[in-house]
DNA sequence: TAGGCCATCTGGTCCT
DNA sequence: AGGACCAGATGGCCTA
């Protein structure tokens, strides 16, 4: 994990430590000042954003702190304990900060101290970002090499995590290739971008209509593309046809072989499932590129039965992945700009549509927290 | 040129 | 006291 720190650890305040008995406080910065310079070369140059102030500012400071020639510029030792002056006793409210500090000096300490937090939040961002793009690369590829936005990223992780956990628990025997997929057709339409969009994750609004369960999800979306339902008795949403199956497993087996993370150790399930007395077993990345494996289900809110230990390390059935290179289902941005109807602040809400609603309308469950690929 | 996206700065709050 | 976290503000870059 890369970081980098535009000022050094060595603080501000406890610089002022061992100088706050200096009376020449301005001229010990001058001194003693530890020089404002990066420890880490930056992180690679940035498309976007403005030019970033703090390079200004430490110039300011740097200038302002900068060593003459000539003068000492190590970092400062502090005084030994033998060499210790006896502690003064400081008036009641006041703070470090401000004791024997005129104004000129507590300014350019807050200064440092703001500078030293700047930062760190530009550090903590960093990571965050960092984090943020591994969630990235995890997800499908994109041949049209555009960058999903963080706010896409957030939601098509989402969408993706559900909809591979909603294809583990589909009924697992049928076994379909990207090209077969393709060769299907529904309702007369070749299988496009276009449509996968529309049925999977992006319904148009007028498909967002009350009497499918959830609003703009991926049933009411099949639905009104004159999917045939099955509807047995004690009818399951999920019951739908093999033909529509085959397509949504296929369409997602496509994108889960072009994005999966190929190399990485991963523990499964998640967290949470460590607070059950169960304890799971670990899976690795293996378990994840070979193709779902029956009576293998994950647990979710109604099934939290122990997981079973597959056996990926003798299994010759795992396939051979597909580089993102050889990926063809196209998407555009709009694939993953949707908010998932089950999520709480979705606009479908703004509707009357609420999670809530989807909840009660629909049996299905929202997936566990999977931290099946750590960031 | 407006709007989206982003990085950064900033002050407040909470926690250790 | 200081660090982590958060959200609002600001301004730069890019694109339609």
């Amino acid at each position: 994990m890369s970081s980098y720190c535009a000022l050094r650890d060595t603080s501000f305040d406890d610089f002022e430590e061992y100088t706050s008995e200096d009376s020449g406080f301005e001229k010990s910065l001058e001194s003693n000042m530890p020089p404002l310079v990066q420890d880490v070369p930056p992180p690679a140059p940035k498309k976007r954003g403005r030019k970033s102030l703090k390079d200004k500012q430490l110039e300011l400071l740097s200038a302002e702190f900068k060593p003459s020639l000539g003068v000492q510029t190590s970092t400062p030792t502090k005084p030994s304990s033998e060499d210790s002056k006896p502690k003064r006793k400081y008036a009641m409210g006041k703070s470090r900060i401000t004791r024997n500090r005129s104004p000129t000096q507590v300014v350019k300490i807050k200064r440092f101290r703001r500078l030293k937090a700047n930062d760190r939040e530009r550090n903590r961002m960093h990571n965050l970002n960092e984090a943020l793009e591994k969630l990235r690369l995890t997800l499908p590829t994109f041949p049209e090499e555009t960058k999903l936005t963080k706010i896409e990223t957030l939601r098509f992780a989402y969408n993706y995590i559900f909809s591979l956990v909603q294809v583990l628990e589909l009924d697992d025997d049928v076994q379909l290739d990207l090209e077969k997929l393709q060769s299907l057709t529904l309702s007369g339409e070749r299988i496009n971008k276009e449509l996968f969009d529309a049925m999977f994750i992006n319904p148009p609004p007028h498909f967002m209509e009350p009497g499918y369960g959830c609003n703009g999800d991926f049933y009411s979306s099949m639905h009104q593309y004159g999917v045939t339902m099955n509807q047995p008795a004690g009818y399951d949403p999920r019951g739908f046809s093999n033909q529509n199956y085959q397509m949504f497993r296929g369409a997602f087996e496509a994108a889960y072989n072009g994005g999966a993370p190929k190399t990485l150790n991963h523990t499964y399930p998640p967290a949470s499932y460590h607070h059950q007395e169960v304890q799971p077993p670990v899976y690795n990345a293996d378990y994840y590129s070979a193709q779902p494996q029956p009576n293998v289900i994950p647990p979710n809110f109604n099934n939290p039965a122990p997981y079973p230990t597959p056996d990926c390390s003798v299994n010759p059935s795992i396939p051979t992945l597909q580089s993102p290179q050889q990926q063809t289902m196209h998407y555009n941005s709009s694939f993953y700009s949707q908010t998932p109807p089950w999520s709480e602040t979705s606009a479908y809400s703004d509707s009357g549509y609420t999670a809530d609603h989807c909840r009660k309308s629909m049996p299905l469950q929202a997936p566990p927290p999977c931290q099946a690929y750590p960031l």
